[in-house]
DNA sequence: TGACAAAAGTTGTCACAACAACTATTGTTA
DNA sequence: TAACAATAGTTGTTGTGACAACTTTTGTCA
């Protein structure tokens, strides 16, 4: 059996993903937060008053992940839980001021990270990558 | 700022690897391993009589983090110890008989995994996108 | 409408990544 | 050779992914 790591998609894959979030980490050290909890903050930037579920699922985390993640946002004031008057089982998220200021000082971060990132990738390169990164996400 | 998440290189990779994680660790659990243990446990089975550094640098994993999943495969008998004669702060990693029977029977799981991620990319697909992880990897 | 299934959220647990801090040993150098 | 730096490995802690199990509330349907 012929099998070398160095060929596997899904060895090289994660290598390179956990490089990208370890350095995502480093950046955003200073901000006082983790690729994760940035990556619910800005979904709630582009839109909020939706519930934990809905968030999960957009964020692609299960729901006990997304509840510990808003747990820690809530903590910091960047979002804030309010009760659902239509469901009285579900909470409603909004981003906060402070959520949003932090937003606005965050997104050129991730900017600049995606750039560095594909130093070296032209435009096709860059748009060949993410194809067929989604194509492998959509094998599963 | 246009910035849009699903055009961004970190958050793709990060999604795709971790489901490509999730469906590995599901196909491995009725071998009761898992793909980081499988990932030191197969390197040692190309190579043993390394040290527990040697070895972290070849599966890009941190020493502590190599401590403890050694831990784990010394502990199921997949690997053992060896104290090491010319270094005795240094140990010299074995993988046992029963790790390479383990190895043998995982292998074929771990190249059918790639063959379903990469199912619907061609020959040239699969090593452009390597070839551009790749890239990305070494811009960090 | 009462029983039960389904859904939203939470808590608990294990595995791992990352990083700091530590011990024991080895290497270096003044 | 004594002092100190560097290295191998370990332990501790935080954050997150995954999954099981649980509570509360809502939906369904006989």
């Amino acid at each position: 059996m012929d099998f070398n790591m160095d060929h596997s998609i899904g060895f090289i894959l994660n290598r390179t993903a956990t490089a990208v979030k370890k350095e995502f980490t480093k950046r955003l050290k200073p901000y006082d937060i983790t690729p994760e909890q940035w990556s619910i903050l800005n979904r709630l930037g582009e839109q909020d008053g939706v519930t934990q579920k809905k968030l999960s699922d957009r964020t692609y985390k299960d729901q006990p992940n997304t509840t510990r993640i808003l747990d820690k946002l809530e903590k910091k004031g960047l979002i804030r839980r309010a009760d659902n008057p239509e469901d009285r089982r579900a909470f409603i998220i909004f981003i906060t001021d402070k959520g949003k200021d932090a937003r606005k000082k965050i997104t050129p971060i991730t900017a600049q990270l995606n750039a560095d990132a594909s130093q070296g990738l032209n435009e096709n390169d860059l748009n060949n990558l993410l194809t067929l990164l989604n194509k492998v996400y959509t094998n599963f």
